[in-house]
DNA sequence: CTCCAGGTGAGTC
DNA sequence: GACTCACATGGA
């Protein structure tokens, strides 16, 4: 067992970074520790006094993975003042945006349109017991490369459950196997340049793309819109709508330079809003969305 | 039963 | 650019 981050004490929770709906490849085990694929690199991992404990793995590799060298504290005081933001903060403290293996976050993410989390997971797991490679020790194969992917057929991937995404994830798989391509070469690009190339892949649309770019390609300030986060965005302007454009703009602005982190905060905080923030909640004159008055 | 989910792409103005 | 609509699936 190894405490990788006690020499710089970097602040983590494991559980906020895993269930937060950036990554769908980690399965709990009874102890409270977690064990997982990045690529076929089998790895559990557990969480003690807020830092990470690696049970099996390479440090150097889980290290890189959950980005224990990300400036939390830089990233903390970056975050706006409103209460909203403040208080996601606190509920959500160590959450980490990972550093994830760009295939798996690119296919996982074509697969996510108008999905629930629980259902991504599902149709994940359901490829990879299906297509994947068998990992030793690992409760599910490793995700398929895109050129095994690129091999199978869209009949294979409608009984995973994709339903109209299937199309989608198989002809991208046949593109970057052809080569149009390569996901490595891509990471040099400027962030626009690089969402307009993932742009041109089949079910890869802003959002996907600003997924991609954010939790694979670490570009922190990347902020994909989707229906939680476009519900808050519309709390944060007192109910006022805005086209795509508009909205991206005021999120670039109102949550600053770490803008993804920050959304990925006020995400995971929605989603496990004990009240169940449904949108008549956000929407409703509640005293305690008062964070509707403030400003940053 | 209806409604919703980490949206995208084609058609249209 | 922005708006409208169809697109499969499964859980609440």
């Amino acid at each position: 067992m190894i405490l990788v981050s006690e020499k710089n004490s970097a602040l983590i929770s494991v559980e906020a970074t895993l269930k937060s709906g950036q990554v769908f490849h980690w399965d709990p085990l009874p102890d409270g520790s977690w064990i997982g694929l990045i690529s076929d690199h089998l790895a559990r991992v557990s969480e003690k006094n807020q830092r990470l404990v690696i049970d099996q793995g390479d440090p150097e590799i889980l290290n890189r993975y959950f980005a224990l060298d990300h400036p939390l504290e830089q990233i903390y005081a970056a975050f706006p003042k409103d209460s909203l933001s403040q208080e996601a903060l606190t509920l959500c403290n160590g959450l980490r945006i990972l550093r994830q293996p760009r295939w798996e976050c690119l296919a996982t993410f074509i697969t996510s349109s108008m999905k629930q989390v629980a259902h991504i997971r599902a149709m994940s797991i359901a490829i990879r017991n299906r297509i994947g490679t068998p990992v030793p020790g690992s409760p599910h194969p490793a995700y398929p490369s895109f050129e095994r992917l690129a091999r199978s057929d869209e009949k294979t991937l409608l009984e995973c459950g994709l339903g109209y995404r299937a199309e989608n994830l198989l002809k991208t798989a046949r593109l970057l196997t052809e080569g149009s391509i390569d996901l490595e070469a891509l990471q040099k690009r400027s962030t626009s340049e690089l969402r307009t190339a993932l742009m041109t892949l089949p079910g890869v649309g802003v959002k996907v793309a600003n997924c991609v770019l954010l939790f694979a390609y670490e570009r922190l300030d990347a902020v994909p819109i989707d229906v939680w986060i476009h519900r808050i965005l519309l709390a944060m302007r007192n109910g006022r709508e805005g086209t795509p454009t508009q909205l991206a703009n005021y999120a670039r602005r109102r949550l600053g330079p770490y803008a993804g982190y920050v959304q990925q905060y006020l995400f995971h905080r929605a989603r496990t809003d004990k009240k169940k923030a449904r949108p008549s909640a956000l929407k409703s004159a509640d005293p305690k969305n008062s964070y509707t008055q403030s400003r940053a």
